[in-house]
DNA sequence: GATGAATGAGCATTCATTCAT
DNA sequence: GATGAATGAATGCTCATTCAT
């Protein structure tokens, strides 16, 4: 049996990625959870702050993943590899919760402390470093950043737009292989 | 002088970009646009519909920018350089619908009609001629596609978010260079 | 060809029956109309204003129709006779204004002047000269008044509601008869 | 103490009749019934559905106790000086709602389904098993059911616009003979 | 005189939040 | 801790009225 405050999260979640944030009314909430509305403010001290922590619990969550996932590789074309292997399972893992995680960045980009993990963070130290050592072109790092995570990115939004089916970890090689592409161009 | 219809949508999208559609109020589109409440319902339905037919025209308008960009084009490579040079050019030449266009996007994805000309369809066009005439290695064709605008996609994104600053057209050479490593995968 | 002014009256009289006063938008009379919104405002100070005007000039019309028809009759039973048929057929004339007048009585009974000329003042009248001249039994004329009118009235209203069907005159006799029957109770 | 829908129940139909269901807001309502505004939607779907509904059920309810008081009567003038007292009586027991049903009438009566018992179902019925027992000349029943229904709410409506005062009931058999004249006609 | 775009006060309705039970 | 009725500020939208053309 879920908690209630997990009845919530879940209730409110799954409402949250089918119609965003501001169009969920706390009662859907209370209803779609089996809670009673007041219950919600038990838990977190407004419909907004409860979406925001769900997202940044998620978040800081995937970057811990990321970053754990790494700590023991040296290579970086492994570190690579690891790195959208491990996107892709977490979108498999969690599909609901990478929904939002998905949907939900674009509304709280301008919220999120860059001094505090993301994934994007893990993804532009990692770039930084092959730089420093040599295994990357020196470029903007925030250019390249962005064009691998946003590769890997778009394919998670395609499924969730069903132009693709099935689980991700499906691509898991012909993406790893095209990130090591984008990221590691030694022409 | 604007028109009352112009002011409407250039103070609309302003605030859309700004605060999201949902948390922005006709009281406010009216106050910026320098134009009654009232008026704006001389020209839209609603606040919704109006959210919707300014993204869906802009939609419709970069996907033909686009397609008549590549239409005398023979080249694989050079459609995939052009494709990159105009997503790059559009987001300069209207830093303000281009932003709109990529932040609505997630609300409206459900509700775009594929049938209709989208930048998506014409990625995933010339992909799939390319595929065909054997100068793209024949894999998934909507996991390419993604790859391909998720790498572009994301650059402005990271203008968006100012971890990238001054004009993407900045990027052209590097980002198609990698467009094309993306797609052109001849290892 | 109608005057602009009669054709705003015709077209808001359609309009007032069919939806009602408080219902019936500027917009939809000048559409039914076929004249501009602002045209309206040349002949009527406002929306309310002119629909006052339009029952009270019918309903003073309908009064003078009455009392004119009554003037040279001497017999009170033809008197009777007279004020059922001239209601009955002032509603078979023009049943639209008739079906206004009926559906607006209510609307403004309070603001009537009970001094000027109106339907009921006549009836009255009638009512209480018959029981100075002890033709009628002396009772409350009001109550008396209320029973003669209203049988007839709801009459009408049961035309407008598609009880009855067909011109009201085809019942005069039956109507007229009963009428007296209220009026002159002999026994 | 009244509960939550009863307060508003009271205080709606106080404006109604006071101005009129559009001219009456519902910021009006709630602060004459002494409840929020909101609260009136959780009783009711909307403004003009809570008008409806007042209406229907006073109006079922008025149809009940005049089918109920003729049930057990045999004598079809026993029937009409019932029915005639026990309109009065419910006039004088609830003024206000009874006003809220003569004024309301106009309005809902296209909405009526005539199929359902309403006050004028009673009353044309009992005219109707008249005429086929020979009690009453056959004519047009609808006629003769307005005229006698017309007879009577014509002498609430006087009370309503202070052409009479006091109980109506005083008139009970002023009223009721008069109504048997109109239905009996022996002559 | 006629037009219809523009206005903005006013309204019905929604919904996050509170709190007595 | 849980409930859900009650709250009232906030919002999308309507519509009578004005006025420049």
């Amino acid at each position: 049996m879920l908690t209630t405050k997990d009845k919530i999260i879940l209730g409110a979640v799954q409402l949250f990625v089918e119609q965003g944030v501001a169009q969920t009314t706390t009662r859907e909430i209370a209803s779609r959870s089996k809670v009673a509305e007041g219950s919600i403010y038990r838990y977190f001290p407004s419909k907004d702050e409860m979406a925001w922590q769900i997202f940044r619990d998620y978040h800081h969550q995937l970057a811990s993943t990321l970053q754990l996932a790494i700590n023991n590789q040296d290579d970086i074309k492994q570190k690579i590899i690891t790195l959208v292997n491990q996107f892709l399972q977490a979108a498999d893992e969690d599909w609901l919760m990478f929904r939002y995680y998905l949907t939900a960045q674009h509304t709280y980009m301008h919220k999120i402390n860059e001094k505090s993990p993301t994934p994007y963070q893990v993804i532009l130290k990692t770039i930084e470093q092959g730089m420093h050592a040599g295994d990357i072109q020196t470029q903007d790092p925030h250019v390249l950043a962005a064009m691998a995570m946003g590769a890997v990115h778009q394919v998670a939004i395609n499924k969730l737009v069903n132009r693709i089916r099935g689980p991700l970890s499906k691509h898991n090689d012909y993406v790893s292989n095209t990130v090591c592409r984008i990221v590691l161009q030694t022409s």
